[in-house]
DNA sequence: TGTCGATGTCGAATCGGTTCGCCCGAAGAT
DNA sequence: ATCTTCGGGCGAACCGATTCGACATCGACA
């Protein structure tokens, strides 16, 4: 069932089968109509490879997640299924492979064998090997993230410095003098995750700015590790009457270690955060959060990818979005304690 | 950077260095080690595309997930994982597609075009349109979750009609009279979704034989849904004092309406379910649920349809799962109300 | 009538690997 | 000294598409 079969049973050459595919020559009418009752007799489909092979693209792009042994975050998840949702409009397919765990052999495969025009990377650190390796191999890539030098490449990305600093400020605003900044795993951290470090920075500006007391704490992405992280700060300061967070998957812990607590959400206690909006709208109470836009970064991201592709030479290109604050059940005015 | 290229700067032919990379025949020591040398000065990696035309097959696996627009569930997403970690481990890569949606191009383009060696269905209906095009295709194909002829293919799934009825029968035996069944999307059920129907069917068996009284509703795969739904189920019969499910995503909501009605978990009302391991244990009161091991299922997919890649002749296989119930904080004796 | 252009089709090269058959030369057997 | 064997390597075919140049046919026009 290949096209010379396909040509056979017309009774042309192959290369008219071809063209009367791909419309990039011009077929008579009665022979094209001949060949496509053959097609659809024989439910025909071109081979994918020997047409990659020949063209010299897959049609195919890449989408690097986290290993898949640690759970996707809500935001994570909403990124993959935005991506695999724009790829297949723009009718390419989604190879997915997970590096970061002990087996990376499933990025070396995917970058080295060619089997990709492209690669969407995310969970990107600050300095990242996968962005040498990919720019080594001269493969197009687009990071949702960035690294620490993020001119050098094409990307999208949260700007989780300045609204880590608008949560704090919103905090501020509603007379919170105690605020601390629960990022996401210690591990991420020390390896040089990029929104860990820009929005600790952003914290510690913003903390500054208000002369506020400030307070961090790294959290696994979990909600039993929310708990724990509560009861932590709360004893380091019983004081304490707010949170701002970057680490979704934490936050129903954040809830349940403050109920334990005694503590009220929004009355003893406020948490404002950066969270897919799904989630945040979906959290009970729901929560006051910079609503990350998943879908619209995950389409650009395939967008700027596709024109990488396409012209390689093109100056790299960036989207770096900072949705505004939604006020939701989360924030309310402080109510000092202690 | 090909073949040829290796080839000349070794002073040998295509052929020997082919022979020298994959070992199939011999070459002398001092010639492979002179190749080597050459390839790890240039970097090659053969190019898949070309290797996977040759051998007639791609080293990838489909993996066809529900339609990116509907939320995964936290089983299904375990399963996503464990898969693209098991095929990972056997050196395959992983193609996503999402079937269902209004874009079905991309269950085509991967089923048509020779893409992959094998796929992995997700969400399979009673009657499935994509098994019977993988089918007709000739293209060996696993499903998480069966047909309502199970016998024709090869599958790993669940087994909810007895864990529902477990669940059932817990909840007897700890004096609740009045139980509602709390199912998937009406969506999924009307499309025959496996699950749905087998719960169900489950389940008034085991009100039958328990001599119960038994309610059924759908409900949406989110919390929001959770929480009406369990109004809804209130409202038609106050006297209920608890819930089977496998409706995981709804699972937050209901803890929640049940709240806004009053009622405590596990003291006044209890709820039993199918869940994944991860989500049971991380909601609050832990659920008290038959917890699916995904990574199980999922590992055990990617080894029957590696087995049926191999050998497309032998018979088919299945994994039947039905893990026992993990009692945690959500069932209780009847505390019966009105 | 001969030339020209358009139209429709074909043959062959090509993409980058793998693999089969063959050949050369050295060593061992007779 | 001749025959066989075998290690090591080469050339060519092949996988299934795409695409370029060539060519045959035919009508129009000079």
């Amino acid at each position: 069932m290949n096209i010379g079969e396909i040509a056979r049973r017309s009774g042309v050459s192959r290369s008219t089968v071809s063209y009367a595919l791909s419309g990039k020559r011009r077929v008579s009418e009665v022979t094209r109509q001949r060949i496509q009752a053959v097609i659809d007799e024989l439910g025909y489909r071109p081979n994918a490879t020997a047409r990659a092979l020949k063209e010299g693209r897959t049609r195919t792009i890449g989408l690097i997640i986290p290993p898949a042994s640690r759970r996707l975050t809500d935001m994570q998840l909403g990124f993959v299924a935005s991506v695999v949702d724009a790829a297949g409009r723009a009718d390419l397919d989604v190879l997915l492979s997970s590096s970061g765990g002990e087996h990376d052999r499933s990025f070396e495969r995917v970058v080295g064998g060619k089997r990709v025009d492209g690669v969407i990377l995310m969970e990107i650190r600050l300095e990242d090997d996968r962005v040498t390796s990919l720019r080594r191999a001269g493969l197009p890539f687009v990071g949702i993230g960035r690294t620490g030098t993020p001119e050098e490449m094409s990307w999208v990305d949260i700007d989780y410095e300045t609204l880590i600093a608008k949560c704090v400020h919103h905090l501020a605003d509603l007379g919170h003098r105690r605020i601390a900044f629960v990022d996401r795993s210690a591990e991420l951290a020390a390896t040089g995750y990029g929104p860990s470090h820009r929005a600790h920075a952003g914290f510690v500006r913003a903390i500054a700015e208000r002369e506020l007391k400030g307070f961090s704490s790294c959290c696994a992405d979990d909600a039993t590790s929310g708990v724990t992280c509560v009861e932590r700060l709360l004893e380091e300061d019983p004081g304490l009457t707010a949170i701002a967070t970057i680490n979704e998957a934490a936050i129903p812990g954040m809830y349940r270690g403050l109920g334990q607590a005694g503590l009220t959400v929004p009355g003893d206690f406020s948490i404002a955060g950066v969270a897919g909006r799904y989630l945040a709208e979906n959290l009970h109470p729901p929560l006051t959060a910079a609503d990350v836009p998943a879908d619209e970064l995950g389409t650009n991201a395939v967008e700027l990818l596709i024109q990488r592709i396409a012209d390689p030479s093109t100056p790299h290109r960036s989207l770096l979005v900072a949705p505004p604050i939604s006020l939701r059940g989360t924030t309310g005015p402080a109510r000092p304690r202690d």
